[in-house]
DNA sequence: CGCGTTTGACCCGCGC
DNA sequence: GCGCGGGTCAAACGCG
């Protein structure tokens, strides 16, 4: 109890019995408990900075601080540990998307193998369904397919991923090399046009993911939407019925990527600008892309997702409303019509009636993705994969500098980490604070003439 | 000089 | 087989 007594000396009693060193002892030994409970680094601050205040409120001070320290350390060392699982939940949902398109790889061509071998048309009307709520699919798959061979299949998924990553290119490759060997061909190279035909259904539905094509309309005033990409113009055209022009623009952003588009203003309402995507980015995207890269593949995956080759060589009509898409009647639709299949995401009839933003194809870019991010958020396993692709920004950001978007960015960064922890959707709230991002990035330099996305995209005149 | 655009020629698929 | 239209190529041109 000695130990706590911070005034032994106010105890004559005691005092009076002591001698002189039983005294000495006393002090001594006070200083011993004191220094017993605080810490003598602490001692050695308040020595140095001592000043005119006791020693015990120093104390307790840079024990506030300490305390304060120690409480920063460990938040920090949380948000470090968080972050860590943000990163392994970003990698298993990239691993689950690629999984899905893999399964989908996979469903289409037993599905295009039992269609040779003459199935009738009621198990292929599965698998729209199937790819576009796997949830729900797979219970009915279950009561339709031995489990045994439900787990080989998806345990062969990420082993068939990486195979099937190593056809895709070497397709790739072989079209790549039909296409442009083409002046070969005319000199009777049959070595290649023997090749072509070899092309198993699995190159005709990779074949058809390259065709697959989503329309974009934006009422802008300029050639071209910013849609943060850099395009090479390589042609343009008259097209039949439209005295506007079209022009043809290829991806730039990296060697041999297959992504092209066609720009053409309506002929019925000269300030629709109609942007066509076809492809996908093999590289990849600055942020500023990345929310019109995803959406336009995600628009792509879905549309291939309703018009793989079924019963009656139709895409079903009805894919958007399966796909609880409330804004595909009146934003999405799609053309069977047309040479190869297309969905069209109409952003010329704003939802949100912000007239304002009509003419500023900056503003159109940065409500398109909200808007349709978070409406095919509504079928979260067929959009993991361009999710996936979006959360790569957080690497590019770091690589790359995100100029004059660097501030809000990371306000964005920071709202993003606030709503991943409150909120157990995680992908819709990455989703929203990405494509924030966009926005802000978009308003940002939609006010300068010389803007990043001018930067990476040099084609607005 | 390098890079991007322009533009006429060419290729290819499709319908008649 | 022929013509048409969409798509691509590549030489010429312009710009910084």
């Amino acid at each position: 109890m000695d130990a706590l007594d911070f005034f032994p000396h106010k105890s004559k009693e005691t005092q009076d019995d002591d001698d002189e060193d039983d005294d000495n002892d006393n002090d001594i030994h006070h200083h011993q408990t004191l220094d017993f409970h605080v810490d003598t680094s602490l001692d050695l601050l308040t020595k140095n900075t001592g000043g005119n205040r006791p020693v015990e409120e120093n104390d307790a001070l840079e024990t506030m601080d300490e305390k304060r320290f120690v409480a920063l350390v460990t938040e920090l060392h949380q948000v470090n540990a968080e972050n860590q699982r943000l990163r392994e939940l970003i990698d298993q949902m990239n691993n689950n998307s690629n999984a899905v398109r893999m399964q989908l790889i996979k469903i289409t061509q037993k599905q295009h193998n039992l269609r040779k071998n003459g199935v009738d048309g009621e198990k292929e009307e599965m698998v729209p369904r199937s790819f576009l709520d796997i949830g729900v699919a797979e219970k009915d798959e279950a009561s339709q397919q031995p489990s045994e061979e439900k787990l080989r299949e998806s345990k062969s998924v990420v082993d068939l991923m990486h195979r099937c990553k190593g056809n895709e290119k070497d397709v790739e490759d072989k079209l790549d090399c039909g296409r442009e060997s083409s002046k070969a061909r005319m000199e009777g190279d049959q070595e290649l046009s023997n090749k072509v035909p070899k092309l198993d259904q699995n190159s005709e539905t990779l074949s058809m993911i390259k065709k697959a094509r989503v329309s974009v309309r934006a009422r802008s005033d300029s050639t071209m939407i910013a849609d943060g990409c850099q395009w090479r113009k390589y042609g343009q055209k008259m097209a039949k019925g439209n005295p506007c022009p079209r022009a043809y623009y290829r991806c730039t952003m990296s060697t041999g990527c297959p992504v092209r588009k066609q720009v053409q203003r309506c002929a019925e309402d000269r300030s629709v600008l109609i942007t066509t995507y076809e492809g996908q980015h093999n590289h990849p995207l600055p942020p500023t892309a990345q929310a019109m890269a995803s959406t336009t593949s995600a628009a792509a995956s879905m549309l291939l997702s309703g018009s793989m080759p079924s019963s009656d060589g139709l895409i079903n009509p009805t894919i958007l409303e399966n796909a609880s898409l409330p804004c595909s009647q009146n934003m999405a639709t799609l053309s069977a019509s047309a040479p190869f299949p297309t969905i069209t995401l109409d952003l010329t009839q704003n939802p949100t009636n912000s007239s304002h933003h009509q003419r500023d194809p900056h503003n159109q870019l940065s409500l398109l993705s909200p808007l349709l991010a978070q409406k095919f958020m509504s079928v979260p396993k067929l959009f993991g994969h361009s999710l996936c692709d979006q959360t790569k920004l957080a690497g590019l950001h770091e690589s790359q500098g995100m100029d004059a978007a660097a501030p809000s960015f990371s306000n964005s960064l920071n709202a993003a980490t606030a709503a991943i922890t409150a909120d157990p959707n995680f992908t819709a709230a990455l989703v929203a604070a990405i494509t924030s991002v966009m926005g802000s990035s978009h308003s940002n330099t939609s006010g300068t003439s010389n803007t990043t996305g001018d930067h990476h995209c040099n084609n607005n005149a």
